[in-house]
DNA sequence: AAACCGGGGGG
DNA sequence: CCCCCAGGTTT
């Protein structure tokens, strides 16, 4: 089957499809509490979260920043670190840096109101073409679909595309093929509706057929190819590196290092350290870490713990170390900031949670 | 186009 | 153990 006649099928049965779909959605629909609200507000902050991240994680974040940031203006006002502290956990840190900005920007340029239209919301920091369309569907009433995990694994079943989803040209034509389908009158409910499908019955490992309002449909599903769907294309091996990690402690407090604001775990505390180089000790990846990062020697003590943390494109053995300052005065050379903290203070500060891990046993 | 960027749940 | 999730930004 050709692209072209992938698109002329979807614009035959987009009407009948998507009221199936629609009249699936409004019996079965979870009661989400972004569903409860259209403030656009209240539907960006629950987007933003929301991005590769699943419903059931990104929830009480959601509820939590809500309470303690009820408006886009409470939000602006807040210091980067209590934004921070209240994504911790979350994982791609980047997006609680773009949501500071972009509240910023709304409050000072825009009197606090967001764009209203799709076009002019992905101008904004953190907003891509997703989460674009998904606000102005929702909030806004505009006919613009998303495209999402969810939607591209039932776009690649119902029209049964056997070309890797990472392909450009794959992407071109999920995204016609969405807008051919969407409800011009309802689209936020028919975006979700999409998703909702794709999260609760059209899923990864075990798709329910039986179950599901549109198989009539569904190309791969009357071929019995909807496991094969969609297709993605092999991805690389991630490496596995040693890390070592130092904790110091003068009078009461431990030493923290603010990561810089880009980058891995950007704007995070942590304890100081680094990787381990090719055939270095732990001891001597202590004292040159420390040496590079805070300009002190160290004599590195007793093993404290050693745990494992897998991030997206890599693994870590992160073995903690109790460290002595032999000579010199800590000065952050690599980190925004340092800072002696008693142990007591350590509930206010945002850590990766690779630190979390051993924080009990420091 | 490819790389980078977390963490957790489920099979 | 691998896979994938209401993706966006940078190179």
């Amino acid at each position: 089957m050709t692209d072209h006649a992938r698109l002329e099928r979807a614009a035959a049965v987009a009407a009948p499809f998507r009221k199936a779909l629609l009249a699936w959605y409004r019996r079965t629909a979870r009661d989400l509490p972004w569903r409860r609200t259209k403030d656009p507000y209240a539907v960006w902050l629950a987007e933003i979260i929301l991005q590769q991240t699943r419903v059931d994680q990104g929830t009480p974040y959601y509820e939590r920043f809500l309470e303690a940031f009820p408006t886009v203006e409470a939000l602006a006002g807040a210091s980067d670190d209590e934004v921070l502290k209240h994504w911790e956990g979350l994982g791609y840190y980047a997006r609680a840096r773009n949501l500071h900005a972009c509240a910023r920007r709304v409050v000072s340029d825009r009197g606090g109101r967001f764009p209203e239209t799709a076009a002019g919301l992905r101008a904004l920091p953190g907003i891509g073409p997703y989460t674009a369309a998904a606000i102005a569907g929702i909030a806004f009433g505009e006919p613009v679909a998303v495209v999402d995990g969810n939607v591209i694994r039932v776009l690649t079943r119902l029209f049964d595309i056997d070309a890797p989803v990472e392909d450009a040209a794959v992407r071109k034509l999920l995204d016609a093929l969405a807008d051919a389908l969407v409800s011009p009158r309802s689209p936020g409910d028919h975006n979700q509706a999409m998703m909702e499908l794709g999260a609760c019955v059209c899923t990864p490992r075990t798709p329910d057929c039986p179950a599901c309002p549109v198989a009539k449909w569904c190309a791969a599903s009357a071929a019995g190819r909807q496991h094969a769907r969609p297709v993605r294309r092999p991805k690389k091996p991630t490496p596995l590196h040693e890390v070592v990690a130092a904790v110091i402690r003068r009078d009461g407090a431990y030493l923290l290092g603010k990561r810089p604001p880009e980058g891995l775990l950007g704007g995070l505390w942590e304890f100081p350290g680094g990787k381990v180089q090719p055939g270095e000790t732990h001891a001597q990846a202590l004292q040159r870490e420390l040496r590079e990062e805070l300009g002190v020697d160290v004599a590195p003590g007793k093993l404290i713990a050693s745990v494992n943390h897998a991030y997206t494109h890599f693994r870590v053995r992160l073995h903690v170390y109790a460290c002595t300052i032999v000579s010199g005065e800590p000065v952050a050379h690599v980190h925004a900031e340092l800072r002696w903290v008693a142990k007591d203070d350590f509930p206010k500060y945002a850590f990766p949670t690779a630190n979390r891990k051993f924080l009990d046993l420091v």
